[in-house]
DNA sequence: GTCATACATCAAGATTTCTTGATCAATAAG
DNA sequence: CTTATTGATCAAGAAATCTTGATGTATGAC
């Protein structure tokens, strides 16, 4: 986390290294089924873990492997109640990423 | 490629087998350091691969490798002309993931 | 025709990622 | 205190990805 998404034009951010490795780790964690639907199960409100094996009938270290990889990311919140942890999306990171991903659509619009 | 990318609700689309391919693929494109460079290159319009070989020094049969990957996300189109062959940005499936990774933002901003 | 250039593809190995089952830590109920 | 539950972490193996160098193909110059 740490590295604030850009606010820079795409060129510039796509050239600095902490942009990039911070970039990557976000697109990465939204390239795997497995946590394109855990995206998917969060998107009518934070879920705890055993919600998530029941819903997606995947075992509990495996849930809990791929939602360190969001939270990694920054594209998940967890918060702990009792004996549960509850997992949200984090809105803030994904209109970082809908702004990037939009400002290269732009100067692709541009040049192309 | 063959399936374009949902305009439907994301919660929908991220329990359909085919969406959820074509999206971690698109997103696997993007999560690569390499891969972002070269983004980053074509926002100034079309480059062909020995431009893009000498801008990231990096190997052309490594660059070829992950033109690959952009290209069958549908995130690249390539042209050839006489020896060269030019890639491009696609605004058309950017526009895609902006439109995809934004009504994910507002499902979460709207249940977070 | 031969030769050089641009690029794709293949094969082998290195690295990374993912899965599974086991163990550990924390919380709470009895 | 003992026990059950939730979930994180670890270790080992399986699978996917990435890199490198070699080979193949198409185009154009001569």
């Amino acid at each position: 986390m740490a590295v604030p998404l850009p606010a820079k034009t795409p060129e510039k951010t796509l050239e600095r290294p902490a942009d990039l490795a911070r970039l990557s780790r976000v697109f990465h964690a939204l390239s795997d089924e497995t946590r394109l639907k855990i995206v998917g199960k969060l998107l009518t409100g934070e879920k705890c873990v055993c919600e998530l094996t029941d819903a997606l009938d995947a075992g509990q270290s495996r849930l809990s492997f791929h939602l360190k990889a969001l939270r990694d990311a920054g594209l998940v919140s967890d918060r702990r109640a009792g004996r549960w942890v509850h997992y949200a999306l984090r809105p803030d990171t994904l209109s970082e990423i809908t702004r990037f991903v939009g400002s290269v659509r732009e100067g692709a619009a541009r040049c192309c």
